[in-house]
DNA sequence: CTCAGTGCAAAGGATTTGCATGCCG
DNA sequence: CGGCATGCAAATCCTTTGCACTGAG
């Protein structure tokens, strides 16, 4: 969970106002319904947490304002549609279950370690080609438990 | 790269014949140009490779059935376009750069020792959750050198 | 008052599918 | 011959955009 509650939405106050932009009642509710989820959500269940307050343009226009505030974070994963998630500042590192049977995605965390391990040789390999790393996508792509 | 020339279409034949699939002219033609790219390629791309003789939705049908036989991978990254590469079994366990600026995609791989690290805690991970890992998804995201 | 945010409906675009034809086995 | 592969064109469906309206500052 990491930022919860009031700060969440302060944060997201701030960086938003750092971008020019307000913080309305249909981001609130976006940010909030983000927040209490521990995994990344698709449109349509965007829309279907916000029961019906929410109009599909205005979710995808406002997302794409989170994104550019550093709020939210779009993932791609292996099915047709594109999921949406909290920054990671704003929640903890973390990395993706994805199953190919249904297309689900969950949050799991590795060993500090093992992350450490990853970002040194990560960076060495940046730097072999020329790439300026951002940050890193580790993914497990197999079967979830309902489907196997 | 990896598995070369003749020895890639008789692998290739082998697994479409597992399947009950051909091997035909249009499907030799695909895995040909996978072969030869280091980099995973999108459709656009592909057609372009395959100077004119290829129909777009073939492609499509083709990627399809060479998936299914394990042939090819889907690969999705931060852009609107999928795209394909040989599975890794053809190749070898690799890593994609992926350019948040222009969407390009290249290969890079990591040290063996970092490797079994991550699978071991990939590993624990999964078990932890239930879940059935086929395989893992390691990318690097951000600026590639023409972009930076 | 002003202008960004909103919602509806229509447009866009990558991918998929229907259908008639061609070709391999 | 029979059935799958092919290619064209039309359909799908997630996502984006146009436009008029509303509401916050």
């Amino acid at each position: 969970m990491g930022t919860v509650g009031t700060e969440l939405h302060e944060i997201t106050a701030e960086r938003l106002a750092a971008d020019g932009q307000r913080y309305t009642t249909n981001r609130k509710a976006i940010v909030g319904i983000l927040g209490s989820c521990d995994r990344p959500l698709t449109l349509a269940e965007l829309l279907a947490e916000g029961k019906g307050a929410l109009a599909q343009s205005s979710v995808y226009r406002n997302l794409v304002v989170l994104e550019a505030a550093g709020v939210v974070r779009k993932v791609v994963a292996t099915d047709e549609f594109a999921r949406y998630e909290l920054a990671e500042e704003l929640t903890r590192h973390h990395h993706h279950l994805l199953c190919v049977e249904c297309g689900a995605v969950e949050d799991f965390t590795l060993p500090e370690q093992v992350e450490k391990s990853v970002n040194s040789a990560l960076e060495t390999a940046a730097q072999r080609y020329g790439f300026r790393g951002v940050h890193h996508r580790l993914d497990l792509v197999g079967t979830c438990s309902r489907c196997a």
